[in-house]
DNA sequence: CGATGAGTGGTGCCT
DNA sequence: AGGCACCGCTCATCG
């Protein structure tokens, strides 16, 4: 990892178009090639090239600067070094095991599948990213009727938790199966949280909700 | 700014939870007290905070390493810093303006919002970021005959674009207004890029759809 | 402070 | 490689 802190300017053209203005700046190169350049607010880089971009280093003619540009198939940053101010490298390795997460929606949605109950009396499951028209739905499951319900399973459910169970509906109501009867199939939002507004929209859409207790990985 | 390259571990818990091993990493403070811990790959940190948690640092009582604590109100991130090989700051001052984007959504909108013929022929604009009982619509448009138009703009329109053209028609229809009648509102995508399952869902729902032409910043 | 949506979102999984 | 949805998304904005 190489860190070199300068004065410097930066442009890049892809996704978007951006301009930095000249400024003190740290520049963060990776061993596997990524590039960030950092101000002192925030976590995020304002501009930044993920690895494999190609690396090359000029001389501005005139004003005798450094230039250096990060270039991929669609994209490419520019940076001018006005002044460079420290120049440093550390070596990390790259064996770094990364992160291990715990409680994300997947496995929030296991637990769920695990434990079919708490989304209503009687509840079994069917199967889990069970295909739709319209993408997988998280947990596809029949209620105390025997009646299908497609639950997306959200940590925390905002509008676009209800919007997604509803397009499974649209997707799976006239769906032909062999084994289930999709007729009357209904759309669940199950959820650690649940935004009031989400509520309401569930509410006028038919979509029911369920609120897994916050303890549910004891 | 400060760097500290130590070989560390870190726990998080907050949102999710994640452990991180020990293993050599740098640790970036800003001036602003946004924290992330980086290893030698990609641009997103390990672990992260944002400004306005709370440092503390203990030495550990068995083995005397260091103990950094960062804590917020519904999150905490704590690193153990098992042998620091380099720690440094610099000064990069905290006025700068930043970065300057175009051809965001933003503009787009503004420039959909001075050309709505591009919407269909005789399209005529009422009013951006128009309220909605579900958030604001990026754009009311009357079409040929004088009906409002809920109009969602995206670069790059996907299944949620429809979704939320949907819900801003849901949210109008059967609105109450003097100057407009919404009993017939309907719902349009305007984007430069649509993909084809979103035209598919845009059609069986009834949201009609309008590619801007690329050159439309010239 | 919560609510909502953009972003050069990134990243992983599946077709 | 493209489509699609998750992420401790982060961040700005608006109420």
């Amino acid at each position: 990892m190489r860190i070199v802190v300068a004065e410097c300017s930066a442009i890049y053209t892809g996704r978007g178009d951006t301009k930095l203005g000249k400024y003190t700046r740290a520049i963060i190169i990776k061993d596997d090639g990524a590039i960030s350049i950092h101000n002192d607010k925030s976590n995020k880089p304002l501009n930044y090239m993920g690895k494999g971009s190609k690396f090359t280093e000029t001389v501005h003619e005139v004003t005798g600067e450094l230039v250096w540009a990060f270039d991929s198939r669609k994209e490419s940053l520019t940076i001018i070094l006005h002044n460079v101010i420290s120049d440093s490298a550390f070596e990390l390795g790259l064996e770094d095991a990364g992160l291990e997460r715990d409680g994300t929606e997947n496995h929030l949605q296991e637990w769920i599948a695990a434990h079919p109950s708490v989304l209503g009396e009687g509840f079994q499951l069917v199967q889990r990213e069970y295909p739709t028209g319209s993408g997988p739905v998280d947990l596809l499951v029949l209620d105390e009727n025997g009646k299908p319900v497609a639950v997306e399973v959200k940590r925390v459910a905002m509008l676009g938790a209800v919007d997604q169970a509803s397009r499974y509906v649209e997707a799976l109501t006239n769906t032909e199966s062999e084994t289930i009867d999709f007729s009357e199939v209904r759309g669940m939002v199950a959820a650690l949280d649940i935004r009031p507004n989400t509520v309401k929209l569930a509410d006028k859409r038919g979509i029911r909700y369920c609120i897994v207790p916050s303890s549910w990985r004891e």
